[in-house]
DNA sequence: GCTACATTCAAGCGAGTACTTGAATGATCT
DNA sequence: AGATCATTCAAGTACTCGCTTGAATGTAGC
């Protein structure tokens, strides 16, 4: 039996790799582009020293490696699944936790409309019926972004609403998945009167599609 | 930003229901049938105490409800999706992780044959060119069996050397993917000098396919 | 009600984890 | 070489986890 469990040890690792709030949330920055251990720990919000602790825990479970490039140290994301791997969480979350709707709810104010797809949306900014948010900070727009979206960060929203107000339709998208930004734009959007709906989920997601992403600027960083 | 964390720390819930071996042991079983807190805790190697505290582990994080019949407490999987995530944990973990694919090697006895698809093993079943061999206990076999399998312990695979050996090609399944029987079974048939491969997953799988199974019996337990 | 049995609860122990703080390593620049 | 900067290491603390043990709860049958 001891093969056994060392193999479900070797899985556990991965698991456990997840199991902490930020960590889920290096692995969300990481999705948007490889980045350096001192702008992740800004991002994410935790001290440098800690920042590398879990990137550390995250490279032993193999999710994420590590190159040096001058005095960083650039960390990515080993293997494209596991955006899969936390997107199914997210899911498996959604459909049996009571918590979580009600989190989803409270960020949302209430009903929030279904959210489109990323297809129709590609069609969509095709025939130009749509204006397209990007609620992510600049430098992550810097890094890439869906063409047509207008950034606007989300504490400046109620300053576009006099040019949004003629617009037949509004999608806002962010991060990805665990990304709240979205919804709280499309919640704000809704209580100016606008009508708006959030994009299935993010960036990441979009460019897994293998769709057009422009401004891949390669930063200093 | 407590809300995106609070929303994390639902998802990192379920993310560390995985972090336990055995708790992927009691899932792998559940996947099999609903069973008891006492049967369980046989199946997995834990004291009853012991399987009753994960499995409430299991239940915080939604992944499993219980139901009392009679004096017993039947534990099953809420979501068939979690099979999916542990499925692809173990497929992060195998093409990540360099300590997995010794462990398997080793199982293995080295080299070992790419599984055989359920839906190539199902066509095969269609022209009887094929001997199907379940490695699981017969309890669990009686709970259902693909049509056709053999049902044979991993250490009476020798005494049935004699009669395998005028079998064109032999497969081996399990539980699923977390199982290793039929690796094992593969590894002995190659030392017996047999032709013989694992079928990719396990009954779970099979049966999520949507395939026939046979011999549900609902036992007494 | 009393007994038997399956499960759960409660307390305790050792190991591991998240985070902080301060020092050590390693690479670049002058 | 010395100074600087990003990262990592090391030690310490509070907390959680997995497991054990023994008692408590709850259901079924007499």
């Amino acid at each position: 039996m001891t093969p056994k469990l060392a193999l479900l040890e070797e899985y556990a690792l991965i698991a456990r790799a997840l199991g902490a709030p930020h960590r889920m949330m290096l692995l969300e920055q990481l999705a948007q582009a490889e980045r350096g251990v001192e702008v992740l720990a800004g991002k994410v919000g935790v001290t440098v020293a800690n920042c590398s602790q879990h990137l550390q825990q995250l490279r032993r479970a193999g999710l994420v490696t590590s190159r040096r490039a001058g005095k960083t140290v650039i960390y990515q994301l080993t293997d494209d699944k596991t955006l899969v791997l936390m997107d199914l969480v997210r899911q498996i979350a959604e459909r049996n936790l009571s918590a979580v709707d009600e989190i989803l709810q409270g960020l949302s104010g209430g009903a929030s409309p279904e959210p489109i797809t990323r297809a129709e949306l590609a069609a969509r900014l095709e025939d130009g019926s749509v204006t397209l948010l990007d609620i992510r900070p600049q430098d992550e727009f810097d890094h890439g972004h869906i063409p047509g979206a207008i950034r606007v960060d989300l504490n400046a929203l109620d300053a576009l609403v006099g040019q949004l107000e003629s617009a037949p339709d509004i999608v806002a998208y962010c991060r990805g998945p665990y990304c709240v930004y979205a919804h709280q734009a499309v919640a704000r959007l809704h209580q100016l009167g606008l009508n708006a709906r959030r994009m299935e989920g993010g960036l990441p997601e979009w460019r897994a599609d293998g769709r057009q992403v422009v401004g891949a600027l390669v930063l200093g960083m």
